[in-house]
DNA sequence: AAACAACTGTTGCATATGCAACGAAAAGGA
DNA sequence: TCCTTTTCGTTGCATATGCAACAGTTGTTT
């Protein structure tokens, strides 16, 4: 229990709540659950209620396609939220079946619970509304990044957007990606020899340098 | 004033509080704004604190580009939200510059005053919360389904991708669509004669059949 | 009726992209 | 060190896409 609290006070949902963590977990009635490698979570049309934080382990969230085919929609890490938005949306039927990829170790949050302040009305509540609508405000706009990203019709302007957009969060023209080619056309949803092809008509015409992971914008 | 209030009756943040709106507006310490055409709401760079609400008018949102090419994110429609991601999210400095194409009207929430539950605990401050939440998870779950769609590298896959989701929204095979050739091909993010194409083969292909807007998944 | 504009489908063409395959370089393990 | 695996760039080729132009249709205005 200790080790559950350990992690908790590392993720941004409980920030600033780090001492009394104890407490507002007694008060939400949170509820934590082990599962097996391979076990469902959430299938497809059932109810979401609560807000799921992956203490250990790994998930895989999948959405069944209009043909039937099941495809990977993302991989859920340790410490980080899942079905948040889903839960808060309101939505009676989840759109997707959430597996556990390995054993793992859930903690769930009834969003009821976080939206209506206590009866004791600990002050630690405002603090874990305001995270949460944080958490949920800050996915909003990496989305609308990666939209607009997506949204660009060539693999070099996806490319120079990329770029662009990490330029900007480190401050300088030259950076690091955090990605390796596969990943990056993975990311930029590009095969990965026309991402290199791409990369180095760009670096030819002059309008970027690269040398492994390490990008400069001219 | 009363016409505000009207306006704000029918807007999805304020659901389930529409008798006791004007209380609640006092307690949150809201503030209204008319702005001319062409006048600048927000610019690059500047704080975000609110939750704007258009009342009247037509709002465009936009980003400027890595070289400097000031490009139009979105267009904002009376009786909706803006800027709720930004103040949200905590952010200091807006990366988007918000200008008046119209004359317009607009209603902001200072969002530490929303989240800040009033002195007087009035009951409704617990569902405005639930609903600004609500707000945001549902954009979030918008924004995931588009890029789903736009993370599909061919037009077919798109188009496929598109009329499946819509076909689910509206629960059968036969559904009409709410965007023209043009827009369709906007909102994919792809050439219109292209569109027009593709259209044409899956058709052939006995894959999907369509008269003007109305579609129907085989 | 005539003229005009908006919307849609079609086509030709240059180019971009996905796909498959190959080889070189780098990284990791035995 | 040797061998294996992974990563990355390159290339050939078939196909898809963007772009531009044109034509048919519809609806609106004069």
């Amino acid at each position: 229990m200790p080790n559950t609290l350990e992690i908790l006070k590392k993720i941004k949902l409980f920030n600033g709540i780090n001492e009394n963590l104890e407490v507002l977990l007694q008060c939400l009635g949170s509820e934590e659950k082990r599962y097996s490698k391979n076990d469902v979570l959430i299938l497809t049309g059932s109810p979401i209620l609560s807000v799921g934080v992956l203490l250990s382990g790994e998930l895989q969230i999948i959405q069944n396609d209009y043909l039937g085919n099941s495809n990977l929609l993302t991989t859920v890490h340790s410490g980080h939220l899942f079905g948040e938005a889903f839960a808060c949306a309101g939505i009676s039927e989840s759109p997707v079946t959430i597996i556990s990829k390995t054993d793992s170790h859930v903690l769930y949050l009834g969003v009821d619970r976080i939206v209506n302040t206590c009866p004791s009305s600990c002050q630690f509540h405002t603090q874990l509304i305001e995270n949460l609508l944080k958490v949920l405000a800050r996915k909003n706009i990496l989305l609308n990044d990666k939209n607009q990203l997506l949204s660009q019709r060539t693999t070099k302007n996806k490319i120079l957007s990329f770029l662009s957009l990490q330029s900007e969060k480190k401050g300088t023209s030259q950076f690091e990606i955090p990605f390796s080619r596969n990943e990056l056309a993975d990311f930029l949803c590009v095969d990965r020899s026309a991402l290199s092809r791409s990369l180095s008509q760009l670096q030819k015409d002059g309008i970027i340098q690269y040398e492994k992971n390490q990008f400069t914008l001219l």
